[in-house]
RNA sequence: GGUCCCAUCGUCUAGCGGUUAGGACAUCGGAUUCUCAUUCCGGUAACACGGGUUCGAUUCCCGUUGGGACUGCCA
């Protein structure tokens, strides 16, 4: 074995290119110099952030998911930057049927419109299997990366030992037993139909430390990682995270990336490989996670995908919810300045407001469904009765059972239903915080669904009484006149016939404005559900 | 075990050495209203703890405690 010295550091030297293509399985495709001439440098105004979401297609894509691209879409459309969707497709074991289909889905209904040229693409992992492999040839061929044999068993018996020894698991120094393969040897191995996996060649010294940069942590210092770590997988030839991340993110230009905390740990690995490629890292901003609050205990935690439906993105869309207001409340949690701005009226909508990357918040938040709920409450309230109605049909015709679309057939009828207590700004009901539960709260104005309360005791008379003078052509002050004469007459308070009346017609205690219902239910429905209770 | 991150009202946060520690949600009380909702007023409520540095710490440093992440041929 060879040893050279380069840089003060002990290096293999490289393999030959007929090995490293027996290695590889193919010579490679690329050299580096083509690579970098094939991807440039993009042509972008100064300031401007390229960014990328990232997610391996599991079909289920997490509102943490939607919180970091919501983060990636603002830093580059409000930098003019350019905001890609790659999908993280390495690892084929965990491959999901219509995956992909479920992560565009959600980015489009959530307004996250991503710009994939395809100049620098392909945007597919799995289909960028020849970029990789010409950078681990490159690797190979320098010394800096080298082929490892060892198997899952001999992984397997190397944790034990250094668990039973009290060291940090992992293949590295002395435990790399391939590190110093010979040529021969991996001839050897080849022949014996072995499929390598490729390694890094680590030269990272723990004693001394190394300091990565975060955009909103600041420095970060930690020992320098000395882990060869596995840069090409041997079942598949796929790159392992640590290697697509450095090679992707180079060559498709990111500026920026935007990824949970829980890569916080490998950032000096990944400082390392950029180090030793000579290329400059991105700017990385870690994201804290989104906990919630127990609504059972009361305590924190964290979401879980079995207890927490809403933890899935696609929750929010069957029952309707606004996505605006998701992404306001999201997007409040990544810009505190937001709420204030809004509520100033300074901004309209969150995309209008300008975020700083320094302002994203380093500790977890916690889900908050109140906090929601009082977002979409704001935003249904500001809406036009026409912007409405057609976002309550939308959905209804996609997510509603038969009783909901039912309800959003007449749109004449449901457009008078929704108007009621619309009509002044200063006092518009807030009651509204899903198109569901919209639906949920006005079917008693549908004959079908209405479920009349044989609970309550109905004063008959003060009902009779109504039923003689009732005109629905009445302006509403001589409505409520007559309901002052008859309370009157009984000797019993306004409020007590209007309860009557408010139960007759929809069976509930609490409804919006009487007169208003009754103006929308029309003259024969009012006069059959009061008789009907008499 | 090792490494790293985090810590202001119940929740999300503002604060960047001197503030009556501000706002929003939630909550409580009052006013208005035909109920509910709305709207308007008002209240309760926080710097985890211990050491430093300083004339002065919520703010800077160290430690403790607590929470979290990582320690895979998963991302």
């Amino acid at each position: 074995m060879h040893i050279l010295k380069i840089q003060g550091f002990d290096m293999r030297t490289g393999l030959t290119e007929d090995l490293i293509a027996r290695v590889l399985g193919a010579a490679p495709k690329y050299t580096l110099a083509e690579l970098e001439a094939k991807f440039p440098p993009r042509a972008l105004p100064d300031g401007a952030m390229v960014t990328r979401f990232a997610p391996s297609p599991t079909g289920f894509m997490h509102i943490g998911n939607l919180y970091g691209a919501l983060i990636d879409y603002k830093l580059a459309s409000q930098s003019g930057g350019v905001f890609m969707l790659r999908i993280e497709d390495t690892d084929t074991k965990r491959e999901v049927s219509g995956a992909v289909d479920v992560v565009k889905r959600a980015m489009s209904d959530f307004g996250l419109k991503y710009n994939n040229d395809e100049k620098y693409g392909p945007y597919y992992q799995s289909q960028r299997k020849d970029i990789y492999h010409s950078v681990a040839a490159e690797l190979l061929r320098t010394g800096r990366a080298y082929p490892c044999f060892l198997t899952a068993n001999d992984l397997e018996k190397i944790r034990a030992e250094q668990t039973a020894a009290g060291f940090g698991t992992g293949v590295y120094g002395e435990f790399a037993r391939d590190r110093d393969i010979t040529s021969d040897e991996i001839i050897r191995h080849l022949d014996n139909g072995e499929v390598p996996t490729i390694r890094l060649y680590s030269t990272g010294d723990p004693g001394k430390r190394i300091f990565c940069k975060d955009a909103v942590r600041g420095s970060i210092g930690f020992p320098e990682s000395n882990e060869d770590l596995v840069l090409i997988k041997s079942n598949d030839g796929l790159p392992t995270y640590h290697f697509a991340h450095l090679v992707d993110d180079h060559f498709m230009r990111t500026t920026h990336v935007v990824r949970g905390e829980e890569w916080l740990p490998s950032l000096p690995m990944h400082y390392q490989l950029f180090r030793m490629m000579e290329w400059t890292p991105p700017v990385y901003i870690h994201t804290a996670t989104l906990d919630k609050i127990d609504a059972e205990t009361g305590k924190q935690r964290k979401m879980s995908k079995r207890k927490d439906p809403e933890c899935n993105v696609a929750f929010f869309l069957q029952e309707g919810w606004p996505v605006e207001s998701v992404m306001e409340y999201l997007g409040n949690i990544l810009a505190s300045g937001y709420e204030e701005a809004k509520l100033k009226g300074a901004v309209k909508n969150f995309w209008e407001y300008e975020m700083k990357p320094k302002k994203i918040p380093m500790s977890g938040a916690l889900f908050d469904m109140k906090k929601l709920e009082w977002w979409a409450k704001e935003y249904i309230g500001a809406m036009t009765v026409s912007d409405l109605v057609k976002s309550v049909v939308t959905w209804a015709n996609e997510y509603g059972d038969e009783k909901q679309k039912m309800q959003v057939a007449n749109q004449d009828y449901l457009t008078a239903v929704l108007a009621i207590e619309r009509d002044n700004p200063r006092r518009i009901r807030k009651d509204f915080i899903t198109w569901k539960q919209t639906l949920g709260i006005e079917e008693f104005f549908f004959d079908e669904l209405f479920v009349p309360n044989t609970e309550y005791k109905y004063n008959a008379d003060v009902l009779r009484a109504f039923l003689e003078t009732f005109d629905i052509a009445d302006d509403k002050d001589t409505w409520w006149n007559k309901i002052v004469a008859i309370a009157e007459k009984f000797g019993v308070k306004n409020g007590d016939v209007a309860m009557d009346l408010r139960v007759a017609l929809s069976g509930r205690t609490n409804t919006p404005d009487l007169y208003s219902i009754m103006q929308v239910m029309g003259k024969d429905r009012v006069i059959k559900r009061i008789k009907a209770v008499l």
